[in-house]
DNA sequence: CGTGCGATGTATCGGTCCGATACATCGCGG
DNA sequence: CCGCGATGTATCGGACCGATACATCGCACG
């Protein structure tokens, strides 16, 4: 998971560690707490042993300043290479049962703008149907079992079938979008990727959520 | 947490592993999926060496059937020991950070009858707080960092907002309900365990949530 | 009658990720 | 001038997962 997240933030623009934690917390904030350097840094060795991304020069800042007196150690950059791009393609395509649960889906959701069509649709539904799945054994366990579970056990299960039900309708909201709107895929950069400032913006109108 | 969660378990009756995961799963399957065997075993086998629990005899099912042919290998049956049952409380009721993450909130808001009340309290607002702190933080990147951000992602951080949202208002609730009503303790069944199939039933009427 | 299959049951292994910790630099305010 | 918070890189032990292996039991289907 976190090997994809960092293929997809590094296709934007080149990072360096505390960058990139950074930019993944704030693009996947809403479904998990903060990735830990003790993932990041060994991810980042992995990938770079692997050929997917590769260290970059870090820019003097517009020079000017800093002529060299002071070495600039530390501070690695890395970038993505053209064989990283292949294999974001490749991870964000493939949809095994992790694609469904709940990180792994809100990782691949976070890159939808660079997905297509069709793996969208199929990891939405993938999704709708693993939570259903869960809403129907947290529903079992209300029915049948509910007399042998005390009152804050059951409640916790009454708040978990709650968002389960919430889900859904959200899910088949997003699944009914993608159906009939076509949603915009950001144009992949091509391989020779010549740094972009300039991120695509999403195009306007596509999401009515009709929030009240 | 799974070890708490075990010790937890395994104070309402003694349980094989295999059992124990199914106890797991029915009491925290609105937090999380299922318990790996490859931590329960584990697990297991560590809180045997530390003396919280220990192995059990399988009972031959009220005899009668299968005299001795098949020598009745497998199925271990673990039982909570005295010091168990203190490490257990002492587990419960020691708040670090994880005990306000999803997880750890989640094992001990169901083992909360187990809990006095203060100590529940406490963990309800800490919950509360952390919450509200991940909230903030979601309505800081929708607010300010939007436009950087494609509509997935965006739709992606709604979503969490809302469930942000009504988290909290959940454990407001939950909160206002534990300082008014006395909501009930299960009496410890005291340090010389006697065997009691009749679980002691939740009293009635504590969480009057009206739902509509 | 057998046979195969799904549920029950115990167990290990490699890998991912987390939390604590360490350490170094930089700019700013007291 | 000194400390302190932000920036920044890095490692280590431990928790937990997913895959896998293997053995038993009962029963349904041919």
């Amino acid at each position: 998971m976190l090997e994809l997240a960092i293929l997809g933030l590094l296709q934007e623009s080149p990072m360096h560690g505390y960058e990139l934690r950074k930019e993944l917390t704030a693009k996947l904030g809403a479904i998990r707490a903060a990735i830990s350097y003790g993932s990041l840094y060994p991810t980042l060795r992995r990938l770079q042993a692997a050929g997917w991304i590769t260290e970059a020069a870090d820019p003097p800042a517009t020079a000017e300043e800093v002529p060299a007196l002071t070495s600039r150690r530390g501070r690695v950059v890395y970038e993505i290479t053209a064989e990283g791009k292949e294999r974001f393609a490749q991870l964000i395509a493939q949809t095994g049962p992790e694609t469904y649960d709940d990180t792994g889906f809100g990782v691949h959701f976070a890159f939808f703008a660079r997905t297509d069509q069709a793996t969208r649709l199929r990891i939405l539904e993938g999704r709708r149907r693993k939570i259903e799945e869960r809403r129907e054994g947290l529903r079992d366990v209300l029915g049948r079992a509910a007399e042998r579970l005390d009152a804050y056990t059951l409640e916790l299960q009454r708040h978990g079938l709650d968002a389960c039900e919430r889900e859904v309708r959200w899910l088949e909201e997003l699944i009914a979008n993608e159906r009939s709107g076509r949603a915009p895929t950001v144009p992949s950069t091509g391989t020779a990727g010549g740094r972009r400032e300039d991120n695509s913006p999403p195009a306007p109108g596509e999401f009515r959520n009709e929030r009240p």
